[in-house]
DNA sequence: GGCCCAACGTTGGTCGTACCAACGTAAGGC
DNA sequence: GCCTTACGTTGGTACGACCAACGTTGGGCC
């Protein structure tokens, strides 16, 4: 008998939609920080370089609205990732309350290896379900994202 | 032109279900924090209250089982939901290593006015779904939760 | 040209969820 | 009876998310 083994959840819990959410997304959480923490990241990391990749030098404001962090917690993870030579932090010469902030060719290196882990986590992720329902979760869930989005900038 | 607006994120993010699935989650979470917090609680006194009512006195071990909980963050959710009078500790005449925790008259009070309030968040969460979409949704949640809790107990 | 408001980067906090290690005590298997 | 296990408890860590405040800089408006 394992000591650490599940009981049943309260019948209140489990048919919440909420907590079927939060619980996935604890199991995936942990998944995904394990993955990060192993190539010594974490996913604020991953996230600023993929918008650094995708949409070429930014100031830290703007990489905080395409990421969902914010401000401050922004330049902490940039500081770490300066500090990895990942990324670098010059004065924008256009507005001079700006960074502008560009990602390294270790940089892109590294989001490299980081998007193999990460697909690695999807694929462990999804693992029950078959490609069809894969894509109905996908598109549930970009909708809800998208309309709790719109509601919250409204 | 509001200055908080969402700027489009990342494709790289966009497209990884781990990543809708913890936005999803992190909107969620932020929802029945506001919930619980109005009423002075949060999610682990809701869960403990939940497990307490349904199942009756429980061992503090049993309860972190049942309702996820680390056995060290049960200790201080209990001593809160204790302190508001909503839950006893007693000791277990059974196993003197055991506290026996039962569930007060406010306790299930408490849990009745929790529990509207998270009925709430649930239509508010789901409100851009069809019925049937919902239940798709909730399906295939509990089929990846289900997968992963026997993954992390095996 | 000057004022005022808005945006920027930064510092320094808070909260909730989730873990982990260690301790003393008590119970149970062998 | 010994040794292993479970229990409650303390204290600490990590991470994501958020908020308030400050000084600096830009831009709009009169």
């Amino acid at each position: 008998m394992d000591s650490t083994a599940r009981a049943a959840a309260p019948a209140r819990l489990r048919q919440q939609p909420s907590w079927l959410l939060t619980q996935v997304a604890a199991d995936v959480h942990r998944l995904v920080s394990e993955a990060f923490a192993a190539a010594g990241r974490r996913g604020y990391h991953y996230r600023l370089l993929a918008a650094l990749a995708e949409f070429g030098p930014a100031s830290q404001a703007d990489l905080g609205r395409r990421c969902g962090i914010d401000r401050s917690d922004v330049v902490a993870a940039l500081n770490e990732l300066a500090a990895a030579g990942l990324v670098a932090r010059r004065p924008d010469p256009a507005d001079r309350r700006r960074n502008a902030v560009v990602i390294t060719a270790a940089g892109e290196a590294d989001l490299g290896r980081l998007d193999g882990r990460l697909a690695d986590v999807q694929e462990e992720l999804l693992a029950p379900l078959a490609a069809a329902e894969r894509d109905q979760l996908v598109g549930l869930l970009a909708r809800l994202l998208d309309h709790h989005d719109r509601r919250r900038t409204s």
